[in-house]
DNA sequence: CTTCAATTGTTGAATATTCAATATTTTCAC
DNA sequence: GTGAAAATATTGAATATTCAACAATTGAAG
């Protein structure tokens, strides 16, 4: 029976240390697939959350994919260079910035996700649904209690 | 029934984000109980491999602690400067440098490991413990089947 | 209404990470 | 044994991220 690391317990042991490992295991095989569009992951994120159309403000954005603010602007800026999405000042609320994608977003996101689905099948198929769908479970589970 | 992620599923429905929000909220929590020492994550998961006493060569510990060779160069840098931790060439192959915690080293290592198991005690307490020692076990042979 | 605090986003400087190139040593084919 | 290729660690330049300060706008107390 696996128990919780006591005193001198390898790292490996940790959940920290697990979630690290493969978070960036992960992250490191759907990085590979996306560079076949030169995207890196974050700008997938990005552009999957803008997809539903509706105006997302910066900070509404940076919690949504797992970046700080300055990082989101300058990663943003980018984007907006190559016209994957673009900035409107919210009428409602003049010190908001809302984000909308484009349509050369919107065709890049949809190829993106593509890219990124059968990254998931494929994990599936080694790994198995069962433990994929547990796994999920767990992990919005953390999640929700960590908050 | 949870399903894998078709065409326009949220982005919350996908294994790498799920698996990069909870390593970034587990992370965070435990970078803020390490910040009474006032260390990295990356300084305990060293000071925690090198804690056998063996020494570990930088490829090794890179591997061990997740981090790149150049990044895991400019840290133990510091590390030294911190009388933390030594370099010592391999006698045995001298393109390799053997490291090795300094008492210093493990007097500290002690502190942030008891930091780190006061962690996971909590999320165990929070969280539940059948759901952490499922959710490592699904890590761990995640990462066995990635590799 | 006016003023002060809070919210939102961006900027620039400081810091950290990564990539490519390098130096050194070992391994292996011949 | 010699020379070419591989392995190991480090360096410096390019890039990215973070922190603290800022500007603009809104909210709220008086």
């Amino acid at each position: 029976m696996a128990k919780p690391p006591k005193e001198n317990s390898p790292i490996t042991e940790h959940l920290a240390y697990l979630l690290a490992q493969a978070n960036r295991e992960i992250n490191r095989q759907l990085e590979t697939r996306l560079s076949k569009e030169g995207v890196p992951v974050e700008q997938w994120r990005i552009l999957k959350v803008l997809s539903d159309g509706e105006g997302h403000s910066m900070g509404e954005l940076a919690d949504a994919v797992l970046l700080n603010h300055p990082t989101l602007t300058k990663m943003i800026d980018r984007m907006v260079s190559d016209a994957l999405v673009y900035r409107v000042q919210d009428p409602k609320d003049r010190r908001k910035v809302l984000m909308f994608v484009s349509d050369r977003g919107k065709a890049l996101s949809r190829r993106l996700n593509s890219l990124a689905v059968s990254q998931e099948e494929h994990i599936v198929e080694s790994y198995g649904d069962k433990s994929t769908t547990e796994l999920k479970r767990l992990l919005e589970s953390l999640i929700g209690t960590a908050n």
